[in-house]
DNA sequence: TTGAAAGCGTTACCAA
DNA sequence: TTGGTAACGCTTTCAA
């Protein structure tokens, strides 16, 4: 590698000059400057970013810790991040935790020596107490307030009761829930979406809520109980999208049929989604934007212009599509009825 | 962040001893070591990456260039890639080049910059010719030999070929390929293999190849043309898995039934192809297995173990599921059926 | 067995 | 408008 030193002897000047044409900033004349410049391009010169941080203490560098990167949520939100990151003149360190507390502290001590400017943390096992030694900005995905940190969440309570009431509007009589394992932020909300609307129906019963681990397999399983153990479910929300597709296959092994027998709809609104038949129903959550806007806050962490932490919360969308839709034949549309409530 | 300075103070050595007990290399007195191991835990010290690189011109960090980390087969890969990276002390920064040559050129720049140990590329468009100038390790992922470069590949052609076999061997009579882009590498090796089994039979007739660029969009549009201008198709060998679902949708959408009317089989194995009804069939890729053994071999090429780069081809495997199950009812196994041919 | 100091490639301050 | 140089945090060589 060609160093500043090597520029300053081919064009004749100081490295301090050099310094200053590739910074511009600082006094140049002219004519020095295309000198310099000219040096730069013979020699096919980049500074090197590893001392350029050892004296400014950036490296312009992001974590991003996910819980696991093949699960289609994530990939959506990495590309966000990396596409803003990139555009900013950052670059993305991705870490995978596999969701467990020792791997995100390991992951996030190790992102501190290699001086990343900030992290942003999609953790299901965020307790603040573990993180109080973290002295990077930071910010939190799907978690909720926390003075010292900004988080960018959705609405999932809010989500929770779109959903139910959908199945409600598409004729359901009997509804049941999904959940997402007990100890998770989201699903723990999700649930109580569900349960505000559909406990004081007549028809509610506490064995209608079963849980999973927002894992297909684990879903399959537990829609099969739920369906063994209770007459007459004619409609499923299911906590995540994955889940959903679960709820799918489980139904199928029952030999009964999609929405006519029993509606389905999921939370999240991966792509996949549109890609099985029959297509599904979601909760659509604005995977991208989170992304986005999490990479730009903490940008402006970074950077200075914004100290003071932020709470940001998207709002969901319904999408209705033929795993819902009991009114009409299926394969005809898929309309994003959007609900906004307004908030933002 | 503590300095190495400050740990010599409180320990009360200099910072050269430090050096020596962080790296446990040099002759350090028992009691001197403790003392100074003291220090490090009293004061939460880590290291600065950024000045250990600067000083070594190693940053323990390699680069992971992909065409589009939403599309689902990346994912998988990305996660071995991080955890083998991991496990040896290195990291690992994803970087998303949406499939051009210009963004590929451009981020390899960028991670040069960074001071990358090394890069792994997954690339679609690359040509030798474009990669001159990197200096770096750098493997490569899915592409033909290479001199300068080390290569992770599978036997996409034997795979053309047990797709199309398998085809046959369950009774279909008119078998269509729906082929990925007429550039990319993957998809000409796959194409060759299908036509080496079928061009001599009678049924053979050109129109029964048709192109579309590895998405699922794009499939739908393809396959139902490719219904549309055939008779009697009753089977389809997808370039890639992607492909094959947007061919089940396509055939869902003509009222026709998978497998009974018309059998599918994907390639690459991605974990979607279980999550779908029917289940669909698959040439298996070892993903996992193959961004392991590149992340292995490029650490090798950077510890300067192993300087001659190497052409790794992987096997393929069969799996078969109800999207070709036409000689018994669907819903019944998941067999994989290997077939190795040898070679590795 | 230990310490002093040079050096890694920049930036930024101070002088000239 | 330019150049010399300290400083960033560490490793390594050389002397002691």
């Amino acid at each position: 590698m060609v160093t500043i030193k090597e520029v300053a002897k081919k064009a004749g000047v100081s490295v301090a000059t050099v310094s200053r044409v590739i910074n511009k900033n600082g006094y140049v004349k002219e004519s020095t400057f295309e000198k310099v410049q000219h040096a730069i391009q013979e020699l096919n010169y980049r500074p090197s970013a590893i001392a350029v941080s050892l004296n400014n203490k950036k490296t312009k560098t992001i974590g991003l810790i996910l819980p696991d990167i093949t699960n289609p949520f994530f990939p959506e939100l990495a590309k966000a991040v990396e596409e803003v990151a990139n555009s900013n003149g950052y670059t993305m360190i991705l870490c995978n935790s596999s969701g467990t507390l020792k791997n995100e502290i390991e992951q996030i001590e190790m992102l501190q020596s290699k001086y990343v400017d900030g992290i942003i943390l999609a953790s299901d096992s965020y307790v603040e107490e573990d993180y109080k030694h973290v002295n990077l900005p930071m910010v939190l995905l799907d978690r909720g307030a926390n003075p010292r940190n900004s988080s960018i969440r959705v609405n999932n309570y809010y989500g929770g009761v779109l959903a139910t009431e959908h199945l409600l509007e598409q004729g359901c009589t009997k509804i049941a829930h999904l959940a997402g394992p007990k100890d998770v932020f989201t699903a723990q909300q999700r649930l109580e979406g569900y349960q505000s609307v559909v406990e004081d129906m007549e028809w509610f019963d506490k064995k209608l809520v079963a849980y999973a681990n927002y894992q297909l397999e684990d879903a399959i399983t537990a829609t099969k109980e739920l369906l063994n153990q209770n007459i007459g479910i004619d409609g499923i929300f299911a906590g995540n999208d994955l889940m959903a597709i679960g709820c799918l296959k489980a139904i199928h092994s029952f030999g009964l049929s999609v929405p006519e027998d029993i509606a389905v709809i999921g939370f999240d609104g991966i792509s996949l989604t549109n890609m099985i038949i029959p297509e599904l129903s979601t909760i659509k959550q604005p995977i991208y934007e989170m992304g986005k806007e999490a990479t730009n806050q903490i940008i402006k962490e970074i950077e200075g212009n914004e100290t003071e932490s932020r709470d940001i919360e998207f709002d969901v969308t319904l999408i209705q599509r033929e795993s819902t839709n009991r009114k009409r034949r299926p394969g005809c549309e898929d309309g994003a009825k959007s609900k906004d409530n307004g908030n933002r």
